[in-house]
DNA sequence: AAGTGTTTCAAACCTACGTTTGAAAACTGC
DNA sequence: GCAGTTTTCAAACGTAGGTTTGAAACACTT
């Protein structure tokens, strides 16, 4: 029994950590140590650390990527237009639904995914494109398509405006979270804040071009 | 003359890297080499790598962020309601308006901005907080006002998302355009991503709010 | 029970880093 | 041109990190 019990509590330990602090600020011996493990335990499972950083992302993403691959396989059979605002609430939903391992687990999933792309780890950017790139590319086909009229140029940029506020506002979320009830007395919780971002993302994507591309 | 130089020297430097490469993963060495100095030359001129980075964002926050207290001082005499797009665009002006010490210099400047909410370093936050917040403070209560009847918990994440999406895309900005120019044909620059980005923010900002606060 | 492969462990290795030191060099004011 | 201060420099220090090692402990088959 203990035999994949190390390489689970690693990764636990691991996930945790690294979006508690990033990366390169979280050491191995952390890690074992919060796992209780052996130092060498990382080194013997998953080679090195830039692979265990891998498979902290492989073991979420993995199931979660192939469910949101299966939902856009259901939705291209009846190929009808789509609203913007249902194109998001099918990534809202995924995200929500995942299935948490702890108490605050998307919080953590979120935070991993702004991690990814802020600190400047190339191996892990080449892994997530190279793994998950095409399903993602799938997604954004079909927000493409769901703004007709819009220029590629403002289309393209815009998807990138959203994937920031995504991953802005949730990677910070728990502090934001806590300032929010503080200062604000918005009792707001993750779930809230992504439902929060529907509407303004869906406005966003929706506003006129910021100019025609081609003005005659 | 080479007093001052050294210190600007390392400075200079010291910015492209920590763009580059992120606060943590640029080491002293790394820095000191590349501005031709002497690796004793930081601590001795800043005192320590904190002292730097504190420095670095200091030499092109402080004039920033007081001709910003300018604008927005200049505007409070005449109290008249300004446009969503007005309030951005002062923001998008002022960045625009950063006299370039090198090519690419917002880029530089943004991708720094990124970092220092994205890598986890506590002193920086308290920081710029500490500097900068009370200005940061004034130029939002600018932007809340021209979003009249938006419950508060609305605009307090459509806030964070807009500088999500700012700060995302900017710091990202050297690949995505060349990604852009490579697959798409998009022929933009920083200057073009910024104005793209009012619309957006704009429309979003404008939204309905995602649901009334005390919905009777 | 012996043998084989796998997993754990303590210890060490080696490298890279931030910082310190003490002397040399450069600069300043007189 | 000299005393005093400031700046530069090469070298070293101490630490923390990722990785390796070789033996011990364990598991599993026959």
């Amino acid at each position: 029994m203990s035999r994949s019990t190390t390489v689970e509590r690693i990764l636990d330990s691991a996930e945790l950590l690294f979006a508690e602090h990033g990366f390169a600020e979280t050491s191995l011996r952390a890690i074992t140590s919060d796992a209780k493990v052996n130092l060498a335990a990382v080194n013997y499972h998953f080679g090195s650390k830039k692979e265990l950083i891998q498979a902290v992302f492989g073991r979420f993403l993995d199931p979660f990527m192939a469910g949101l691959d299966q939902s856009l396989e259901n939705l291209s059979s009846d190929s009808k237009m789509m609203e913007v605002e249902e194109v998001l609430e099918l990534l809202v939903n995924h995200i929500l639904a995942v299935k948490p391992r702890r108490p605050n687990d998307i919080a953590i999933f979120m935070r991993l995914m702004g991690l990814a792309y802020t600190q400047n780890q190339g191996h892990l950017k080449r892994f997530l494109t190279e793994s998950y790139g095409a399903t993602l590319a799938r997604y954004f086909e079909k927000l493409y398509g769901s703004c007709p009229g819009l220029p590629v140029s403002d289309m393209y940029w815009r998807s990138y405006f959203i994937l920031g506020s995504a991953i802005f506002a949730m990677s910070g979320s728990e502090a934001l979270l806590a300032i929010a009830k503080r200062d604000h007395g918005i009792d707001d919780d993750i779930e809230a804040i992504m439902r929060r971002m529907v509407p303004f993302m869906a406005a966003g994507l929706r506003a006129h071009a910021t100019y025609d591309e081609g003005h005659s």
